[in-house]
RNA sequence: GGAGGGGUAGCGAAGCGGUCAAACGCACCGGGCUGUAAACCCGGCGGCUCGAGGCCUUCGGGGGUUCGAAUCCCUCCCCCUCCA
């Protein structure tokens, strides 16, 4: 075999959507001695264990962890357990809170879970920080402390502001970024992924490893996803995010309502089609096309076609959805003459947070019942199921003795 | 250790004795428009047994002054700035 050959192959693989590749060269000396000794590169992915649930923003860099794993290399996966029992500073306008060991656990098992609709199990190794990182002295940490200063801290673009405008920021937010470098120390890693936020955190990383004898990690960073809100990078606390484990439809009519301008990215980004070729359709159609094409990669086809089905049902056609979640109307709320007020019907759907909601929904004609739209707050229902409300365009409910 | 500034609804930010359930912006929800796009326009956005100048719970925690407090006083907690 070819080995420059090879290399180069490789190389332009990884490159393409990279956001930052660092050293290129370094990589480039690193697959050549991996192919030549037979020995698979560790490229590493940490992860965060602060929500239950993946995202597409995850997607993005687990895809590319999972082309390392086709050209036969070893993914690495810590999950960050001990850093967040401590609390992360992270990108975010303020600190976050702490989280309980049982709250980490429960998202940790569903992260797992969700990696592997991406990862190759049989090239993963999973690893939690607190293996590590719990078994330091105080005294391993004020050593690992002395190999970086405070001014190169205050490179971060975060902290350089926050410190400008006077936010508060702990000690132990620089503790964070050199905890993750030594995870890094710690698996041996040749390669870190991240989002571009890491960047800063991935490059610390090379030092650390060089003062701990190790030769430095290359770091590849990816651009971060657009969320639904077309704004702002995709996050669970924003919200704005679209999960993996998500139902199809869900997935499929999330995908549907993002604006346009993030659709190029998103071709690129999670699938394998180049957006030359899906350009000149409407935006409708190419936004479907990206749909079936991103559902299927969690759902297969069948739930893609699951998506696309219930999509067009009830926002083309306007129909009811397959199914409909069934609720019982509590039979207190019936009067003698088999009525229901339609504020207590809506309520009962267990679909608003309060009745004062559930007024509002209605006076703001939010509300039909099979199919009418029913305004009057005072109105009474005739309860003669099956009778399917709706709220809003994609809540329904149907009533049933 | 000293001096000063500040903690208001999911977030940001007004208010500084009654007319404050609290301006405004963002987020969010509903309606219109549409390709359920986005943008835009209109409405809503503590709860309740809702005809209502109604009732209840909110402005860091606790206590007080007052007919009446988010607004004044005391105290506690937390944050920031400058000096040391």
């Amino acid at each position: 075999m070819d080995v420059k050959r090879e290399v180069e192959r490789q190389l332009s693989l990884i490159e393409r959507n990279a956001e930052t590749l660092l050293p290129r060269e370094e990589l480039a000396a690193k697959l050549e001695r991996a192919l030549k000794q037979k020995r698979p590169l560790r490229v590493k992915l940490g992860i965060d264990p602060s929500a239950p649930h993946l995202t597409l923003g995850h997607a993005v860099v687990l895809g590319k962890l999972r082309q390392f794993q086709d050209l036969g290399h070893t993914a690495v996966l810590v999950v960050g357990d001990f850093t967040r029992r401590i609390g992360d500073p992270s990108g975010k306008a303020k600190t976050r809170e702490p989280m309980s060991p049982e709250e980490i656990e429960r998202n940790m098992a569903s992260y797992r879970e969700q990696a592997f609709l991406i990862l190759d199990p049989e090239r993963t190794e999973v690893r939690y920080n607190s293996e590590w990182l719990g078994r330091l002295s105080f005294e391993d940490v004020i050593v690992l402390s002395s190999k970086y200063t405070v001014a190169r801290m205050l490179e971060r673009d975060d902290f350089a502001r926050r410190f400008k405008e006077g936010v508060p920021i702990t000690i132990m937010e620089f503790l964070y970024p050199l905890a993750q470098a030594y995870d890094s120390v710690a698996i041996r890693a040749d390669v870190e992924l991240g989002g571009s936020d890491q960047r800063f955190n991935l490059l610390i990383g090379r030092d650390i490893q060089r003062e701990y004898g190790q030769e430095p990690q290359v770091i590849l960073t990816m651009p971060l996803l657009i969320g639904t809100d077309g704004v702002h990078a995709m996050s669970q606390s924003r919200g704005n995010y679209i999960g993996l484990a998500e139902p199809p439809e869900e997935q499929f009519g999330k995908i549907m309502s993002l604006p346009d301008e993030p659709m190029p990215q998103y071709f690129s980004l999670l699938t394998d089609i180049p957006w030359e070729e899906v350009k000149g359709l409407h935006p409708k159609e190419a936004k479907k096309r990206l749909a079936w094409e991103i559902v299927r990669q969690f759902h297969g086809e069948e739930g893609a076609a699951r998506g696309k089905a219930h999509f067009e049902r009830v926002f083309e056609e306007r129909e009811l959805p397959e199914e409909v979640p069934e609720v019982q109307v509590p039979l207190g709320l019936l009067s003698p003459e088999g009525t229901v007020g339609i504020v207590d019907l809506v309520f009962a759907t267990g679909l608003v947070s309060s009745r004062s909601e559930a007024r509002r929904l209605v006076a703001q004609g939010g509300v039909q019942v099979n199919g009418r739209r029913v305004t009057d707050v005072k109105a009474r229902i005739p309860f003669e199921p099956p009778l399917v409300v709706k709220l809003g365009k994609r809540r329904f409910a149907r009533f049933v003795r």
